[in-house]
DNA sequence: GCTTTCTTACTCGGATACCTACTGTCCGAGTGGAATAGG
DNA sequence: CCTATTCCACTCGGACAGTAGGTATCCGAGTAAGAAAGC
């Protein structure tokens, strides 16, 4: 099991236009973000287009154009983020193997409630995906000081 | 993000060696495990194999030889479970693209402590696993009725 | 000086290769049991 | 009849291909700003 690297991306994209949005604020084009973390240019556009389709972020197209949040950042959470990403399917998938072999010519009324195993595991998924939801976009920049937030931002001045 | 089909099977078999166990039972071979749940046997055996490293299943050799469980089925988690087959590695590593980018001329001491989003991202972990540790083996079958595992050991009944 | 048109540079978006890791398969080493030959 | 030996069938174990999904890249469509020309 393993999560892409390109939810990091995204999370760290996401806190960053965040610190970037005020009054006026321009969208800011995938290549400067992508500059920011020293990430390749081509594959981050990949997964911010993969955030715009789920509305978490708005791409403008043409000159001074780039990415913006879509919506305050109180209101994504790490959760968000992570499903734009990834996909929205779950983590384990159960095959039904427990039907197969020995049991495959019994009638499928005995196997009408799901798999103990299937439960299992989608609780714990459910676990997961709870303490996701649990933290915004706004959160995660709480704990960085304002002076280092503010040299971000000026690097992002315009010129 | 996604888990390896291995798991499910993994844990289907824990689950039947647990049923299959009791007083002067033989290992049962990896082939039998196989036919019993439809599953390729040589790729099955793979998982065997990384249920026994774990410390979770014993292997016999020789004739009739097999597999079964190297402790009580109570003591044996869905956490170790996936943990075997999975292997050990955390599902998300950060690769600190905090420190790259804008920031690489800043001296280390900045980024003593921790990101955020990663540590946002091991308590969502941290949460999957708590969860998982919460079953074991024994508890899985609890659901099922008593005629289904008894009809089940008799397909393993020495013929 | 103002408006309209045209050019141009910049942006995103999807289509296209590459590469790792999971999936699937095979054959050899080792072991225990059973048959057999000898005492 | 009992015992030691040999053989053999069965088991696991690690080494070897195939394939799907994540990673990385490129080039084209579209847009808005700005320059330039006309009124």
């Amino acid at each position: 099991m393993r999560v892409g690297e390109g939810v990091e991306w995204a999370a760290h994209v996401c806190v960053l236009l965040h610190w970037l949005e005020g009054e006026g604020s321009t969208p800011v084009p995938g290549a400067r973000l992508a500059g920011a973390f020293g990430l390749p240019a081509a594959y981050l556009g990949k997964q911010l287009q993969a955030l715009t389709k789920a509305g978490i972020t708005i791409s403008v197209p043409g000159k001074n154009g780039g990415f913006k949040l879509a919506r305050p950042a109180d209101t994504i959470t790490m959760m968000d983020v992570v499903a734009a990403i990834e996909g929205p399917g779950d983590a384990f998938r159960c095959t039904e193997i427990r039907r197969h072999g020995i049991n495959q010519s019994r009638p499928a009324r005995e196997f009408a409630q799901p798999c103990d195993i299937a439960v299992i595991m989608r609780q714990a998924e459910v676990a997961w995906r709870r303490s996701l939801a649990a933290t915004t976009i706004a959160d995660i920049g709480a704990g960085v000081s304002d002076r280092v937030i503010q040299r971000t931002v000026r690097h992002f001045a315009p010129d």
